[in-house]
DNA sequence: GATGAATGAGTTTTCATTCAT
DNA sequence: AATGAATGAAAACTCATTCAT
């Protein structure tokens, strides 16, 4: 991945060093917004960049404007991630799916805020993004199905669940171990999926349902 | 369970109102933590509890102190969970496990902290029960084992790593369909835990690395 | 010196735990007070005499009546001090102005507040007696200028102003140190008083300009 | 003495304004720790000097740091004041010394706080500051002792003691006949000093015993 | 008479945000 | 474009005071 971040086509280009901070001020709000949430002092994010905090808020107007940022961003690569599986998904759709997840929990870092459990997406680009996932996965459930490799009811919702869980941090245990558990996680979990001696499923909230309430956010974390 | 907490009986007996309002700062205290963090502000904390701001810091000095109150009283709890499954284990080992599970998902609105992810626990007390829990998982996976009802190499910290990701709050979805989905997400992985058709499970940091990182606390959240 | 303090004669005599408690709260205050200003925490007062805030309360119903209290016993032991040099006074009239001055040293710990830079006292009794000292102490310069034993000019302010002076808390330093060196202050300043090669004093502000000024409190401390 | 306090030197030099902001904060606060001592109100120290608490909160990150600031001010002041009296000393010593004590008295305002009694220096500064005194204090009274001026057996920590003693605020007094009643007392202090008729003084703690107990501080005043 | 408890009103400290350099 | 500086507002924490036991 390079260092534009996604949705940056549409603004002037930036002078080189201001480029830079953009990138630090991010790559700090995320490691910032995953310890502390989205609530953290935006002094401690300027802090971690290297930068003022008034360069902060030349780049980022006020709060919102850099968590969505974080969102879309993360977004981005869900979507890409969703793309890619679905692109080896003829040849194994289970393993497709396990790509899927570990590369989730790989880049967990960038991935923090965009799934269940993070900020609603206000920006059009965000909220374009999130609805052309979960088709993604819906196709890459149906190569799955109609190869017989994996229970018949789950559901988009389940793998997004999974990710939102697995990414979540476990911020007093270091990176490669929180790594390892997580992909370990992920593992027992993709392993029932199979359809071999599957119980049924208890029900799920569909989609629509799910999305009624993600248009409101109960606080600012 | 009663409505006294943790650890209480060290301390001199409450007057009766005291207790009262002990008991809803803390439930106050846990809701909010769940949604804003361990950060959150304590008059929030206070003005849910319907009591004023001095009054939670007579009962806890600082906010640490209610962090670790609810943190041990998280750690009872899973600590009789455990307990609890070890009992019906003996008749349908993997049942008890999935019941395990599925009662952190449903209590885990008082297991916010307690998990891998949480605050360290620096209370003796606390760091105690913590030790008795392992033992018991130990114990719940060998009866399982013994039944041939589990694969093999599933240990103590995939169940914890399970309760701890499960038990993550979900904020912007209502109560209910959160706990749909955290069902439905423990439902599969049980599934993947039978020892048909498993696959080797790649490696696990040790109990012992693990709680070599669980001493130190990298910020206050 | 007993255990009662002065003023204490209008009171109706209290039960003996209770006397304990009222003595025991005053000897806090006199420490508390030279260590952090009268405006010190009550709290702390009641912390270090043993007993609950709310029995503070019930003995002084404010601030200001322990202070006054405290400012009343320092008068009485002000006064005491000065009749009993005045005693001694016709045999060595030097060595009794001495002797006064190192008794309030000595006894600086009861002493805190009543002289210059106290609390100006308000009550009846307090101020009565504060205008008693006076004329005792020009009584006593009388005596020593009669003698020839002391430079005419110097003023019952002087002494008034040396026992202020030679009472204020060193704080850092232990009693027994800082006893010493205001000893030694003492000292040197009544080898001053002496006529011989005595030099002219400059003018000192008359005493009733003085009172006006003692009338009005800048601050609470 | 200019606007630019002790130890500024080390720093990066401020901002025009902020420098002027940084001057007025700690004139107020000398002004204010005289009249209600070191636990005076931050907000108070603010308001006296124009300037918003968290302006004076950037300056100096806590009480602490202000207070040192001010002693090491004062420090620096006592010494420029030992170093002029030397310079003076050989025509008329006793006359250095009593100048050296009148100008503490006239500038106590900035002296409130490096005497004994005040807050114990801590920064490398003041300590190193505060270590040159006394040798300076020492050469003074050998020009005195030299030429007989003075009893033998005065000492510099009799010096000190009488300027901090000399220099502590009677508040409830106006400056102008407060500062009367210091150089009355200095004057005869000084009178007291001379060596004629002088009686022995009695033993004085050592320079070593005193620096011992000047490196706790018992509280926070 | 004494105390545990509660609270309202501070004071201290931090933080988001804007402005001047 | 970046930063040092300032500030108002919020949050953390303390204290004086009263009440109920």
């Amino acid at each position: 991945m390079t260092s534009r971040t996604a949705g940056e086509s549409d603004r002037p280009r930036l002078r080189a060093d201001a480029a830079r901070n953009r990138a630090q001020i991010l790559a700090a709000a995320r490691t910032t917004f995953r310890e502390l949430g989205t609530a953290a002092p935006l002094d401690e994010i300027a802090r971690r960049a290297g930068v003022n905090i008034a360069t902060l808020y030349r780049r980022f107007p006020d709060r919102n404007a850099l968590v969505q940022q974080v969102v879309l961003d993360g977004f981005t690569l869900l979507h890409q991630a969703a793309r890619d599986a679905l692109d080896t998904a003829p040849q194994d759709p289970l393993a497709a799916i396990e790509g899927f997840l570990l590369r989730l929990v790989e880049e967990r870092d960038t991935l923090v805020l965009p799934l269940i459990g993070g900020p609603v997406p206000t920006t059009r680009e965000a909220v374009e993004l999130q609805g052309r996932i979960t088709p993604l996965l819906e196709e890459l459930l149906a190569h799955a199905r109609a190869q017989g490799a994996i229970r018949p009811d789950a559901t988009p919702m389940d793998l997004i669940t999974t990710g939102a869980l697995a990414c979540r941090p476990l911020p007093y245990l270091p990176e490669e171990q929180a790594t390892a558990l997580a992909t370990r996680h992920v593992h027992i979990f993709v392993d029932g999926l199979r359809p071999n001696g599957a119980r049924t499923l208890p029900a799920s909230p569909t989609h629509e349902e799910l999305s009624i309430h993600l248009q409101t956010d109960p606080s600012r974390s």
